[in-house]
DNA sequence: TACCAAAATGATTTTAGTTCATTTAAACTG
DNA sequence: CAGTTTAAATGAACTAAAATCATTTTGGTA
């Protein structure tokens, strides 16, 4: 009873079950949860219909998978994005910037998410751990003085997935790219800064001169717009 | 050729239409989309399943019809439960409770609403009505003088309906009940109550930067008419 | 009442998820 | 290495449900 038959054999299994993985990643992410169908899937993992059925399920089961492995990696991800010697202000930064980046560049699996049963407990267990990169920062802030103790951490981490996910949803929608004032706006707002009505230095007070310039220059561009 | 055959007839034909939304609504609701089947919906809205199909062109797009529904009758409840008279803040309390209540007492068929294709335009006409009740508080606040010329609306309105519908997410997952600290705060978040910027509004003399900003959302403001 | 067009029906077709009897390959044994 | 056993893979067959369409029914009109 040697290991080493019992290990490539694993191996080889652990290959072919990421390959139907990737296969089923890719032709959700194209075609949406409804339009992918198990036999494309299948071939492009050259693999049998039937077999895709001994590794998962059902269809959902290996959308399930799909999206389980991509919030895995995304903690992983996002663990090695922040640097451990930063105060909780800039991991945060950090936290904010690399999750912001990592929905817009594979949208379509974060929506698929959702598609994932959401009453099946278990289904979001992977959700649950990255969502906890958030709380460690923050509860390492509140301990280590950087910030209040009595911070809610639960309503912030709320208020800072939910605006990052509604501002990449508006971003993907308007075609626009990825926005830096989003994420500093947003920790400006969680970490009680004032608004960002900070103007960057080296625009002074207008004069008065200036503002008739630019009075004449929207009449212009009124006037561009032709007739009402 | 009288006028109201044609009316009864439409009427008719307009209540037959929503009974299948109805019945649609119920058993999308209860079953999800995918566990939802034409037979049944048809069954509960006492038609056959081909008349399911006279209406709708297939599932998805009844989806989207049961979905669209929701979010216009919520954009007309909206606009009922704010005061007219009451200033940005207040007006923006109210929409955020009518908001949260909403979502959480209907929070399948918003669920629904990411099942729609998101990549389809029109799918999303009536969400997009929707949230610009949010964008005509805070213009009308702006205009009023309530909230500074900077306020930068856009990524307000992904903090607001983000952290709200994050909100509801993490309250149905715990069994947790409506809870009034979630608007309050996020509130205080937004308009920047802990650093006061209440300014009595036509006390103070406006810096040439004031006039300058409000001189620049003046044209931003004419440019959105657009239709010339 | 007879006629027509619109609306409704549900049996039939089509499509795609799932199963399972069979085949193929791998692992173990003497 | 041959024989045996066990695990893995296959794809044709099965099944459920979405979608279609030839036929029937209904409501309005002359």
């Amino acid at each position: 009873m040697s290991a080493t038959p019992r290990n490539t054999s694993r191996e080889r299994i652990e290959a072919r079950e990421a390959s139907i993985l990737d296969a089923a990643e890719g032709i959700f992410s194209r075609s949406g949860f409804d339009g992918a169908k198990i036999s494309d899937i299948a071939r492009a993992a050259s693999v049998a219909e039937g077999t895709v059925y001994l590794y998962y399920k059902n269809k959902r089961d290996l959308l399930a998978g799909v999206v389980g492995r991509f919030w895995s990696q995304l903690t992983q991800g996002a663990e090695d994005a922040i640097d451990p010697q930063a105060d909780a202000a800039q991991q945060l930064e950090q936290l904010a910037r690399y999750h912001l980046q990592s929905i817009l560049d594979q949208f379509e699996v974060v929506s698929l998410t959702y598609r994932a049963r959401p009453q099946q407990e278990q289904d979001l267990d992977q959700v649950r751990e990255y969502v906890r990169v958030f709380d460690r920062i923050m509860q390492r802030g509140v301990d280590r003085g950087e910030l209040p103790t009595d911070t809610p951490i639960g309503q912030l981490r709320d208020v800072f997935f939910g605006t990052l996910e509604f501002s990449a949803r508006t971003l993907k929608l308007r075609d626009q790219a990825y926005d830096h004032s989003i994420v500093t706006n947003l920790l400006s707002l969680m970490l009680g800064q004032s608004h960002p009505r900070s103007r960057p230095p080296g625009t002074n007070n207008p004069s008065n001169r200036d503002l008739m310039q630019r009075l004449e220059s929207i009449q212009e561009h009124l006037d561009k717009r032709g007739a009402w």
